[in-house]
DNA sequence: TCCCCACCCATGATATTCCAAATTTACACA
DNA sequence: TGTGTAAATTTGGAATATCATGGGTGGGGA
């Protein structure tokens, strides 16, 4: 799982690092494949080839000449670098997704769970800010809370210990 | 899997290299077929004898004397070059597929999963604007996190772990 | 006989891989 | 709790390999 967010540097050639703990989350592939946020964020979203095989199986599933197939697959397969880590866990951004993105010497890499974001700092700061203010609406904390129940529920309570007032050297 | 979208040129001799990725996609193979897109985008569709390997058994499958098999098998059987890679990668387009598609000095590859995409940059570049703003499109969002929703509950715990308090290191 | 096509080789540019140093981080011990 | 050591990670640069592209040659068909 991709958690949490690291700042990284763009050297002369366009490399950059991959956080240490994001190679971890790659489970030892190499392969890392990076497009453009669908939503217009202006970020880029990547993966590795556990990724992108949910990808292959969630867009093959959509009907062949839908439009929104064909649109999913534009942005996401044609649209998307193909790169590989070198041995100490650079990549090389391609200058079409550094110029959409608006990247220059500084990036910010953001966990998405099953995904993470590459964002120009500025750009993810004010991001950043937005979602708080989201976060903290009541609507979102009852959404949450909901699906949390549902959790819960689905997973039955014996998947986890039950809270204790007196917690011992476990829990 | 075709991946990405790489540009390439055609030379003096109607020759074109396909690009590196797309050549290890093809699985060592060097027959590739090419044939105009069925929806009228003006782009060609190509792929190995694999893709054609399913289309066979694809078509076959459907009622011998039926309009849409006669249609399809006219389009995609009838209708494709049969072309063969030489040493370098190359291979020569057909000049009826160069009229059809507008082609004349660069193209783009464009990967399409299972096949990929031959195309006039200008057209290309016009269809994937129309494509991205499909994409950003809130029903658009909604269908592809249903499919993926649906895709992650079949897959259950296999490419990525159900969601869980206690989670591992990785993952 | 001519022309077209398939095959072969050469080259420049580009990308990738490899090596080495510097910085940061984690850990152990005082 | 502070310091020193060790490991890991990030960074910079150079050598190597790969790839796209151009031209040349021989065989086969018209």
């Amino acid at each position: 799982m991709f958690v949490s967010t690291y700042e990284s540097a763009i050297d002369a050639k366009g490399r950059v690092s991959i956080p240490a703990p994001f190679r971890a989350a790659l489970g030892g592939g190499t392969r890392i494949f990076l497009w453009q946020a669908l939503d217009g964020s202006g970020c880029l979203e990547g993966g590795g080839e556990a990724l992108m095989a949910m990808y292959r199986a969630t867009l093959t599933r959509l009907a062949p000449q839908s439009e929104v197939r064909k649109a999913l697959v534009t942005r996401i397969i044609a649209g998307s670098a193909d790169l590989k880590m070198d041995e100490t866990g650079r990549i090389k951004l391609p200058e079409d997704l550094c110029t959409a993105a608006e990247l220059t010497d500084r990036i910010k890499f953001a966990g998405n769970i099953d995904s993470f974001q590459i964002w120009n700092p500025e750009k993810h700061a004010a991001f950043n800010s937005a979602m708080a203010t989201a976060a903290a609406a009541p609507e979102t904390l009852a959404a949450f809370g909901r699906a949390y129940s549902e959790v819960l529920h689905q997973q039955g309570a014996g998947a986890y210990p039950a809270p204790k007032l007196v917690d011992g050297s476990e829990g």
